[in-house]
Order: structure tokens, then C-alpha cells, then sequence
DNA sequence: ATCTCTGTTCACAA
DNA sequence: GTTGTGAACAGAGA
């Protein structure tokens, strides 16, 4: 479920299982999860390992073990971790399940579009890890930087270019809107418009959500403000929450993924052809907290 | 039964 | 070369 605050959010349920040795460790061989990689040496680089670090960067996370072994963990559409309490039998999503003193760790996926990979590497994180572009909260991440990508990908709409994990790692769907409509843009706008000074602005924003969901959703899965258009683009039928603006908001697919902005701040773009809106989306749901909905899943130490 | 989905990748069209 | 589109992946929930 995961953009770059709950993917936060997800490394830090494994905490409870740092300075611990893995004593068994189980997996679906074969599951898509593993794809591209070749599980038959995990046993033996991660059984009898200390997990000693772990890190998020965008969508990606990364847990170091002694012996230098390098779990990467992407979460996809639905993958998850989870800790569980000692003799937890694994269900069939558990693709990978880590048993240490007192506890058991546990990645889940039901669709299995996340994925695993275990890399080695001896002072340090893998070379894949440290060519990752940087992160939205960096200083790495300049109006440079931003201002490049937009140029380049000048005719590309805007929601296509924040989609882009290239550019901007972690922003998923829902940041690529509460960002836009803090900026007062249509999700078709083209990246070429933002190009000099407004990157700056749109550099602004980017992070500003980024570390305000950190503050949220990354530290207990609590819901941004009410404020936030994130509170209301869920479901159809609400309306813009922006003080004396009220407009219902507009939920239709755009740069090919459900999108939803305020027909009112967010005008299209001049030129934009209003012709072939694809199809409104209907319904939408509420996405569940984690905490509330399963006893099973304590709540972080 | 039918439709949706916080992601990514691929083939193919324009 | 670029950009858009639709399908695919696979399952759960409404």
C-alpha cells in the first residue's frame, strides 16, 4: 500500500527484530515475489545472522544482517511486514517469514507485485542501493534537479513525471495529487510549464508533503490533517476541502491512473483537448488502518 | 458477477 | 526518440 511514508511506516514494524539473530528463516520458493533472484542461498547467508540495520529510501527499503547479507524489500500494491509472536503458523501470503527469540518477522503480499532480493556486500549497502536517485528530502534532490527533469520530459503530463520513481522516489498516487493540488494544477498540465522558476515551487511542495506525511502516516499511520485533499480523494462524492472553494472534486483517470483534483483550483491547461475524459471512476474505498482493524499486529515498541 | 485498487513493466500505437 | 495506452501480474473487498 505502500508511497515513501507508509513504506516508512513498514520498516520501522520490523524494529523489534534488530540486534536479533534470525534462528530460522522459511520461504515460498518460487513465489513471484522472488523473481529474478535465486533463493537456495538465502538459508544459509541469513540463518544464524544478526539483523543489524535498516534503511527506506522512496518505495525501496534495505535490512542489513551480519555476514553482509542485504535484504531489499519493495512492497508493490499490497505487500506488507509485520511482526508476529512466536509459533505464528504463516498463511499463504507470507512469502518470507524470519523466526528470532520472542518474535517473527513476516513480509506479506497478496498480489505479489512487491519483491524481494538479497544482495551481499561487506561494509556497506549494494551497489543498486547507492545508485538510487536521490532522496525528496535531500539536499541531493535541487531545483537542478527538478528543473532538468521537467525540461526534459517537457510534453509529458505532470502526473506522469511525479510518478516517476526516477525522479521522484516514493511520490505514488496519492502524493502526485495532494501535491498538485496544493499547486493548483491539472494532472495533464505539461511538465514543460513548470519549468524554471515554477520548479522551484513544485520542488517545495514535494517535499513539504513528503515530510509532513513522514510526520503521519510514517510515525503511526495517523491521517494527515483534515486539511489535506488526501483526507477526501478516496471515495467519490467529496468536495474540495480548501476554505471557500467547496467544489466536488473530480476522480477520473489521468496519465493512466485514478486521479482526482479540483475542477475549480486545478483548471486544465490551456490547449488541453476536454474530448475522451476517460471513464469517471465509480466507487472508491477507504483504505484501513493496519492498527485498528487487526489485533494480531502490535503496535510499534 | 463485476468492478475497483497507494505499483511496475512491457508491447505497441501515435 | 517520445509519449500514451492497454494489458499483464494476482488477489481481496465492495
Amino acid at each position: 500500500m505502500p508511497e515513501l511514508a507508509e513504506v516508512d511506516y513498514f520498516r520501522r514494524r520490523w524494529d523489534p527484530g534488530m540486534g536479533k539473530v534470525v534462528e530460522h528463516l522459511e520461504l515460498h520458493a518460487g513465489a513471484r515475489v522472488f523473481r529474478g533472484c535465486e533463493t537456495a542461498g538465502w538459508h544459509e547467508l541469513l540463518q544464524g545472522a544478526v539483523m543489524e540495520v535498516s534503511l527506506a529510501h522512496g518505495k525501496q527499503m534495505l535490512f542489513g544482517f551480519s555476514g553482509g547479507g542485504w535484504l531489499g524489500v519493495h512492497l508493490g500494491m499490497t505487500g506488507e511486514l509485520r511482526v508476529e509472536s512466536a509459533g505464528y503458523e504463516p498463511g499463504r501470503h507470507d512469502h518470507l517469514v524470519l523466526r528470532q527469540a520472542g518474535g517473527v518477522l513476516v513480509f506479506a503480499d497478496s498480489r505479489m507485485f512487491g519483491c524481494l532480493r538479497l544482495d551481499v556486500a561487506v561494509g556497506g549497502p549494494p551497489e543498486w542501493w547507492r545508485q538510487l536517485p536521490p532522496a525528496v528530502t535531500s539536499g541531493g534532490f535541487s531545483i537542478d534537479w527538478v528543473d532538468g527533469h521537467l525540461r526534459r520530459r517537457h510534453r509529458s503530463p505532470i502526473k506522469a513525471v511525479l510518478l516517476d520513481q526516477a525522479v521522484f522516489p516514493g511520490v505514488g498516487n496519492w502524493m502526485a495529487d495532494e501535491i498538485l493540488w496544493r499547486m493548483g494544477l491539472h494532472p495533464l498540465t505539461p511538465a514543460g510549464n513548470l519549468a524554471g522558476a515554477p520548479s522551484r515551487a513544485l520542488r517545495y511542495h514535494v517535499r513539504w508533503v513528503a515530510r509532513r506525511a513522514m510526520t503521519t502516516i510514517g510515525t503511526d499511520w495517523s491521517e494527515p490533517p483534515a486539511s489535506w485533499l488526501y483526507r477526501y480523494r478516496w471515495a467519490a462524492g467529496h468536495c474540495c476541502p480548501r476554505p471557500q472553494c467547496a467544489t466536488p472534486l473530480v476522480r477520473e483517470e489521468a496519465a493512466g491512473r485514478t486521479s482526482c483534483w479540483c475542477p475549480s483550483c486545478q483548471p486544465p491547461p490551456d490547449g488541453l483537448t476536454p474530448t475522451r475524459k476517460a471513464r469517471p471512476v465509480r466507487t472508491g474505498h477507504r483504505r484501513e488502518n493496519p492498527l485498528a482493524t487487526s489485533s494480531a499486529r502490535p503496535p510499534l515498541s
